[in-house]
DNA sequence: ATAAAATTTGCAACATAATTGCAAAATTGT
DNA sequence: ACAATTTTGCAATTATGTTGCAAATTTTAT
């Protein structure tokens, strides 16, 4: 298991180190999409606030997670899960987050569809995320 | 003109004051969206930060304005423009985000196309932003 | 296996951003 | 014009993010 974080961290040329891994590993296992604040939690006094810091700036560099914005300055990141697929797959799906619980999911399966813009405006990349309740809140 | 902006105010219930007048003002000459720390410079020294805080949140409980999510931890805020007609209006269009001068600008005529969620998820808003380059800066 | 080179970590210091309580000031309703 | 209500500004506090640097760890080359 832990075999095939260290894989991705050497594919990536970095350093197989502690800290990494615990954070890889908070990933894997997390529901859903994970805050800064999140993993200052679970991974308990042992990774310094500075290290996750740096920790989450290199692993979205080599595409390794993605961010999803949100609209209460609370950044989340997520594995992408095309990772291990040829390169930096940088697919387009649509993120969910639950008025609930507050999980937030990628919903792989689901891509952001193109819209149309106006005249003079040049898309490069899109973000689409979607409120509401999630499968398990909606019992 | 300012008459205008009073009116708004007193319709929702707001009392009437030198710092929501001014910030308005300001939304309503900006350019494009203003993060807080627009609005605190361009008001310039005369406004308490910690006011600041409070109108923006009291204009977006009013529906006054609406905030644009982000990938960076810098939330923005924009005019509803539906504002005035017949309570909060609440139309989902997209937003736009320069690459280039990182102006914030509200699609009004573009709308949030619906998509369509795995079985169990309830949507109940959906936000898109688009990345790029605006009008402007394709010269 | 070991030593040198390169990378990463943790600490400290600092900078910025956001929240809260409370008294003073301004606004509203009568 | 006055009392009631709301809003503001200040001070204090907490949270969030960044930088430099020496020590520790990991990698590479021998």
């Amino acid at each position: 298991m832990s075999e095939a974080i260290r894989e991705l961290l050497k594919k990536n040329h970095m350093s197989v180190t502690d800290s990494r891994l615990q954070i890889l590993d908070l990933f894997y296992h997390a529901p859903g999409a994970l805050a800064h604040a999140d993993i200052e939690k679970k991974a308990s006094d042992k990774i310094d606030r500075v290290t996750i810091y740096r920790t989450l700036q290199t692993f979205e560099e080599k595409g390794i997670i993605h961010t999803i914005p949100s609209s209460d300055n609370s950044v989340k990141y997520a594995l992408c899960k095309d990772q291990c697929a040829a390169g930096h797959h940088h697919d387009n799906h649509v993120h969910f987050v639950c008025d609930n619980c507050s999980k937030t999911i990628c919903l792989d399966d689901v891509l952001v569809p193109e819209v149309k813009l106006p005249g003079g405006f040049e898309p490069h990349q899109s973000n689409m995320v979607v409120n509401g309740l999630c499968n398990e809140c909606r019992s």
